[in-house]
DNA sequence: TCGCCGATGGTCT
DNA sequence: GACCATCGGCGAT
């Protein structure tokens, strides 16, 4: 039996929920405080049959294996030197997941900052950025649910995008066959989101509804 | 402001 | 030894 929490990860196509995600409040509690920002850039990868995917052709190592778990658990994996963080969505033993590109500072944005050594947009607008300014550098919370985790998405808690935007997902391999599928999501305008120009930047509303 | 390129570190073959 | 769901600095515009 899932849970409340656990639905939302499952039950519809996983791009839908990456939509969804747009705006939602990443939490991540710490000794100093709740640490926080809303979902601004979100990524979807497929599974099994996506070639961009970590488990593309069925793939499955004890590395990627929380891919395989709970909808709503986290996937916490190294690239490159650079830790990103996935939700994991769809029901158990359907490996698909959702990748955060990109947050808004709104809690603790001090902290962040501190993380970073750096400021400006260049604190949480890429994939690697955003756990950094979390202040996590380990994989301990790999395969935990979020629903009790210090690192958790807030569903009740969110701003609206005014415009979604689509493209193409950014690093992934070009010469597979979904190099260029458009499962990325961002909110339109925000200047948090990763490889925008500053000319496209809504540096009034940030690109939320309202 | 853009694009290139080297550093990065862990995992898998 | 190769492969990467990345980042930041540098040089060319």
């Amino acid at each position: 039996m899932l849970t409340k929490y656990q639905q939302f990860f499952t039950g519809r196509p996983t791009v839908e929920i990456a939509k969804d995600l747009l705006g939602k409040l990443v939490k991540y509690q710490t000794k100093s405080g709740i640490i926080g920002g809303y979902i601004v850039e979100t990524e979807a990868y497929l599974g099994e049959k996506d070639s961009a995917s970590h488990a593309f052709n069925g793939r499955r190592t004890g590395y990627s294996e929380s891919l395989y778990g709970m909808p709503g658990n986290i996937y916490l994996y190294q690239i490159r030197g650079h830790y990103c963080f996935d939700i994991v969505v769809q029901d158990a033993e359907e490996p698909q997941g959702i990748l955060l590109r990109g947050i808004e500072p709104a809690l603790n944005i001090d902290k962040m900052i501190e993380n970073r050594h750096m400021s400006g947009v260049n604190i949480t607008n890429g994939p690697g950025k955003l756990v950094q300014a979390l202040g996590i550098h380990s994989r301990d919370l790999d395969g935990q649910p979020m629903e009790t985790s210090p690192l958790t998405v807030d569903l009740h808690n969110y701003k609206i995008p005014g415009e979604i935007a689509i493209s193409a997902r950014i690093g992934v391999n070009l010469k597979g066959k979904d190099g260029l599928s458009p499962r990325r999501f961002y909110v339109k305008g925000n200047p948090y989101v990763s490889n925008v120009k500053k000319q496209d930047m809504d540096l009034e509303c940030h690109g939320w509804k309202g």
